[in-house]
DNA sequence: ACAGTCCAATACTTCTTATCGATTTCGCCA
DNA sequence: TGGCGAAATCGATAAGAAGTATTGGACTGT
């Protein structure tokens, strides 16, 4: 039935539709009225659709052709969008995407992340640029970065933001210590020692979003030692300057481990980022094609939980 | 040149990419192997693009195949649900749009989302449903709302969250109060006497939230007045019972004024909410379709601010 | 009331082109 | 070397889009 559906069609629904006159609408696509018309016309009866009431003076459109027009325009944008990138990437005209990355970004998601992009853009470069959320947004303004995947929370008015890992926050201690018997902690009694973090002007927002947490939790944060990387953290750690959160992930050095929190579920939360005003080729692209990957993936991994958890979480 | 592109073709290649094989896949759509292979061929030399490296057992993808495949598939899905919705909206089969909201969400938003759906789907219903946060998320899980417009924040890894409107909070309070005669307040100085509020189990998130940004602000929070309603905290701030923070574009009964908060930039946020998986025929295209309209709104009411804007605000 | 105008629908012809069946070509494997 | 699988090629046929010319309604203005 709609096999024989073809853009030319779908474009003279959309002119039709602006235009509200198919005479005026086949001047546009550069046909006779009669064709036009009659096309539509047919498409509405094999489909037993009514796209135009017409009227002495013109046509009104239904509610089912104001889905179907949308529908046209949609697909007619998006298939440009796809010719040029196509042509791109077969000529390999695709500039590398540069991509920023905090390094509390688990490498296993940036892998992830480039293992998509592969898929899809097979033979377009990645440029990876390394450093805090700070020097991320920065230059992502200054149109610096193409994206970045970095630690919520980040404004979502501004940039377009897509919540791509999410995994539990542990505390991080030398195999001595004496919490390491334990199964798990409670977050009053160790507060004061968790005092190796994110250097806080590095990661504003998230230290933000950290003191929350804390005061949510009933108690205070002491800083004492600012890390830039979580080797910096676990060396830390393991020279006895303290504890640290980290993400449950992280690969641990040797003669460290890691405890749960009881009652808290507290998570570090990575999303991928980009202005909303695209700047590379691709971004459209990964927003459309990449998001069910991601979304599958998240939901596997994390099933729902109860009513109404921490909206968003943070760090390690 | 590509006007002539018809959903036909787009089966080809959809089910070319999938079989990896000509002859498999033209058996699929019913037709010989030499019109599949002749269209194919066709569609790649006039637009230049090589889709599959012809090889002797099979097919492979290019790069420029793989977009064209996706964005084949994608189309030719949409058009499915797109008409399967023309044709419900035509038959007014369309069931009504159940749609929560929460007295505190502001009445123009429920308007102006009101507006663009019957833009869309004329003459299809909505049936609007007042219950506080916890009521509608619960509903909304056991399947007796399809969606629901709430103030933020609510997790976004359970629900899809598109953000509708978001207002700057100011402390609402008598006409005669001392401090009206003040441009701005600063919040230590008020804090004390901001006992109007929420009610927390109503508005659990939104209550945790606004403990954080008092927190953050560093004053404590006294909850001393717990209301349900809008109607309700300007009836207690009239009673003198304490100010209240509220949003700025509240409409004010008689008596009451408003004043900003110098140096904060608190804000009541609310959110298009719905189950991941959609419940209702028309969500996907309102989120599809809405989605421009919506983000233009915001972009104009709320320019570019500063680098690390508070993430989600909340409440009145 | 009548001619003039605007717009969509219809009838019929022309021309394009998708499809088919048959055949060919190329590489693979026994 | 002779099947086998798969894609490309060819000529004939049939489907269907576009074009021209025309008809039919409804509004406009004199």
């Amino acid at each position: 039935m709609s096999d024989s559906l073809t853009f030319r069609l779908l474009k003279y629904i959309k002119e039709s539709a602006e235009t509200l006159n198919f005479t005026r609408a086949a001047e546009r696509v550069f046909v006779a009225q009669s064709s036009l018309s009659h096309q539509i016309g047919k498409f509405e009866s094999n489909l037993d659709l009514t796209l135009f009431e017409r009227t002495q003076n013109g046509l009104r459109l239904t509610a089912a052709g104001r889905m179907i027009a949308a529908y046209a325009e949609n697909t007619l944008k998006d298939w440009e969008q796809t010719l040029i990138m196509a042509h791109a990437v077969q000529r390999h005209q695709v500039p590398p995407l540069r991509l920023g990355f905090s390094s509390f970004v688990h490498a296993k998601v940036i892998e992830k992340f480039h293992e998509t992009y592969d898929g899809m853009f097979t033979g377009c470069a990645i440029q990876l640029i390394s450093g805090d959320p700070v020097f991320c947004l920065q230059h992502l303004d200054a149109g610096l970065l193409d994206c970045a995947i970095l630690p919520l929370p980040i404004d979502a008015n501004l940039y377009s933001v897509q919540p791509l890992s999410r995994t539990p926050l542990v505390v991080c201690m030398r195999t001595d210590d004496v919490l390491a018997e334990r199964a798990q902690l409670n977050i009053r009694e160790i507060a004061a020692r968790i005092t190796v973090f994110r250097d806080p002007e590095q990661y504003p927002s998230a230290h933000a979003r950290l003191i929350e947490m804390f005061t949510e939790a009933g108690v205070t944060l002491h800083v004492a030692c600012s890390a830039r990387t979580p080797a910096e953290i676990q060396w830390m750690v393991r020279e006895r300057y303290g504890l640290a959160l980290i993400d449950q992930l992280l690969p641990l050095e040797p003669g460290l481990v890691t405890r749960p929190l009881a009652g808290l579920s507290w998570t570090a939360d990575t999303a991928f980022i980009h202005l909303r005003k695209a700047g590379h080729v691709a971004l459209p692209f990964i927003e459309r094609f990449f998001e069910e990957s991601w979304s599958e993936s998240r939901k596997k991994k994390h099933p729902s939980k109860g009513e109404h958890p921490e909206q968003l979480q943070l760090l390690a």
